[in-house]
DNA sequence: AACTATTTATAAGA
DNA sequence: TTCTTATAAATAGTT
């Protein structure tokens, strides 16, 4: 789309990289803006420029889910009865989330890594688990093909560590 | 790009936006790929079909690290309290390694999520953690916008906890 | 899946 | 960076 047709290979000289980059990072935006509205979907893109600046781009649906259609949906136990459930399950969730949040603290703190080697098991790690994840239901390439992981139904999760290395 | 000019809006009739999507998706991963080669650059992109499939491509750089470029960056430490530095080092790691691993574990086993409302929570949780985490440098609109993170050095680690949850 | 008329992205240059 | 414009590429509507 230009002048001239372009070879798609890796520019040697590092400011061509860097133009490069700025022009097609708004071309590849506007493509993901438009296919997340067009399509009604949900879509993330992270991308790290040639100095290692992030751009992480989220695009998301809203999910209304409030408790009374939780609670509609189990027509087994009585009103009471669900109530104290949900109590108990609100006690259960506050650990739970403690928990969480414990670890998150530990996972984003980048205080807490202390050195390349470090960082490059913990990736290894991350790389490895989701690659296992992926494979209970489906194959793929990690490393630069297309993965795809398996439909996913009404209440399924998809949570991808996401785990990058920048220079 | 096409005989009429498109809206950019989402596409009411439901057919309609599978079928954008299918072509759209191969035009966006054409682009990914060609501005990740271009550029040299980390990418990743996540998206969920209109039907709920998920689809993650991740390109990235390769990064030769090894023990003996990590070693003689330290030149105040001999040969032999360098040997023995890493052997502390190693053990040390593999219990990180291990606590990490379990981390992973109860993140990324969908078994153990067990219900809609647990699911928002955590979500809520890594949308707040993932805000925190960036607003200590810049300042972002997690919802629909752009977000920049700041430009990372040589050794920085950026973790993105991904959460998408998907109807 | 395939076909093309058009629109859109962008390569090269200023 | 930003703009200009010739050209390559993507894709909308259709079959």
């Amino acid at each position: 789309m230009g002048r001239r047709k372009l070879k798609i290979q890796r520019l040697e000289c590092v400011k061509a990289r860097q133009a490069k980059y700025s022009k097609r990072k708004i071309g590849i935006l506007k493509k993901a803006k438009e296919l997340a509205i067009l399509c009604d979907i949900d879509l993330a893109l992270l991308m790290f420029s040639p100095t290692g600046k992030p751009t992480l781009y989220i695009i998301k649906k809203m999910y209304p889910i409030d408790d009374s259609e939780v609670l509609s949906n189990n027509s087994l136990i009585d009103r009471e009865e669900a109530v104290k459930a949900k109590q108990a399950e609100l006690l259960e969730l506050r650990e739970k989330l403690a928990q969480k949040r414990k670890i998150l603290r530990d996972w984003t703190n980048p205080d807490k890594i202390d050195d390349l080697r470090q960082i490059k098991i913990m990736e290894e790690h991350l790389v490895a688990t989701l690659a296992r994840v992926k494979s209970k239901k489906g194959a793929m390439d990690l490393r630069t093909q297309e993965a795809q992981l398996p439909g996913s139904s009404m209440e399924s999760l998809v949570f991808v560590p996401f785990c990058l290395i920048n220079e």
